[in-house]
DNA sequence: AAGTTTTTTAATCATTTGATTAAAAAACTT
DNA sequence: AAGTTTTTTAATCAAATGATTAAAAAACTT
């Protein structure tokens, strides 16, 4: 081999078919998308997809479990740690997950389309009922209820808002910018303002 | 013809085949619907759908456009409603979509799979711009802005908010019903309590 | 350098799928 | 009832598409 370890992840053939599989399957989702879509991208033959990966099929577990592991496993860690207050973790999520979602706009319907076509087999892959049931954040969500700091004791609904409030816009892009003729660049502007309104509405709904 | 108008209406051919393609399209996109799984699901001829609609496309286009003014429409007309306060209209949006998406829970997703798939097509048909600009809605909300009643100066954040507290949960309907083991009757449960709090979280989030 | 294994390519296959056609059936008109 | 139009059906077509194969090229081993 001639070259480095940290060269070939990054310019083998099959990373190659990975990252074009993502771009690809982002934009269009499964069914949408060719295999030769996916080989044109990477300026690939196509039968090295079968080469590397058996299937289209199997192919699309691999980015789907990749996409999921990465947008669940950063909200599991933010949940979870012991030393951060309710506040300071709402205010982590709307800073990295409005960042991280600029970065990879396609992400979220991507994910939410899946979550339409496949909801049995996302459920036994994504351990959704321990990671917000055993965390930290339910502890101090319950807390915070008992002290009465905070009036809704239902933490669903918490959850169901903030993420709402992040996520939301990202899906409807293109009728939040048609809507004033804004530009990409406004568009990034309005959720920049939104990492620091999220956090306050947030306190403003849930504060007793 | 033997049948009344009405009768006509609903089972005729044509609408046997709309009704079944709404099922289809919604379930699972455009591009993962085969035309024999709408002919199965009317229990008709296969030949039927080009005969009546030409092609896939076109009936496709049919069905999106009837779901899109469905959905537009009703909210065009709360937001133009003069003799509705800014809260009454809040308060309307969040009981009449709450309602009419727990009785159609595909359509968000079907509605924001095409905003991906098709944005430009999408802006030209709907004239969202002229929906929000030119209501009595943002009339209302500028002047409850410039009395003071109303911190946040921007709309757009007011709808993205109202908007996505309504709609996100029922896209996230599987991760929140698996979150906590419930049962459809729960989470339909948990939607009509949304139903009195959302205008209340609005009010928190946005009342000086 | 010769031999071996791995990777890549062009060509091809088999199935799926949207669409068409021609004939049959049903509905309608006179 | 006979003739005409509309609707429905079974059979078929042509293109698209996921996958395979066998040979060529490249990389690696000795």
């Amino acid at each position: 081999m001639s070259t480095s370890a940290s060269e070939k992840k990054d310019s083998s053939t099959e990373e190659k078919i990975k990252t074009a599989a993502k771009t690809v399957f982002y934009k269009k989702g499964f069914a949408a998308t060719r295999t030769r879509d996916i080989a044109e991208e990477a300026g690939l033959n196509l039968a090295l997809l079968n080469y590397y990966f058996r299937s289209k099929a199997k192919l699309f577990e691999i980015i789907m479990a990749e996409t999921f592991a990465g947008f669940i496993g950063s909200m599991k860690v933010i949940l979870d740690d012991e030393k951060t207050s309710l506040e300071q973790k709402v205010i982590t999520i709307a800073e990295r997950y409005i960042d991280f979602i600029s970065v990879e706009p396609e992400i979220p319907t991507f994910i939410l389309t899946e979550i339409r076509n496949n909801p049995e087999e996302l459920l036994k892959r994504l351990p959704i009922k321990e990671i917000v049931n055993d965390s930290v954040f339910i502890k101090q969500f319950q807390e915070a209820v008992q002290n009465k700091e905070i009036t809704e004791p239902n933490p669903l609904h918490f959850l169901m808002n903030l993420l709402g409030l992040v996520v939301f816009p990202f899906i409807v892009k293109p009728i939040i910018m048609g809507s004033r003729n804004l530009e990409t660049e406004q568009f990034h502007a309005l959720m920049q303002e939104r990492k620091k309104k999220i956090p306050i509405w947030i306190n403003m709904m849930f504060k007793a």
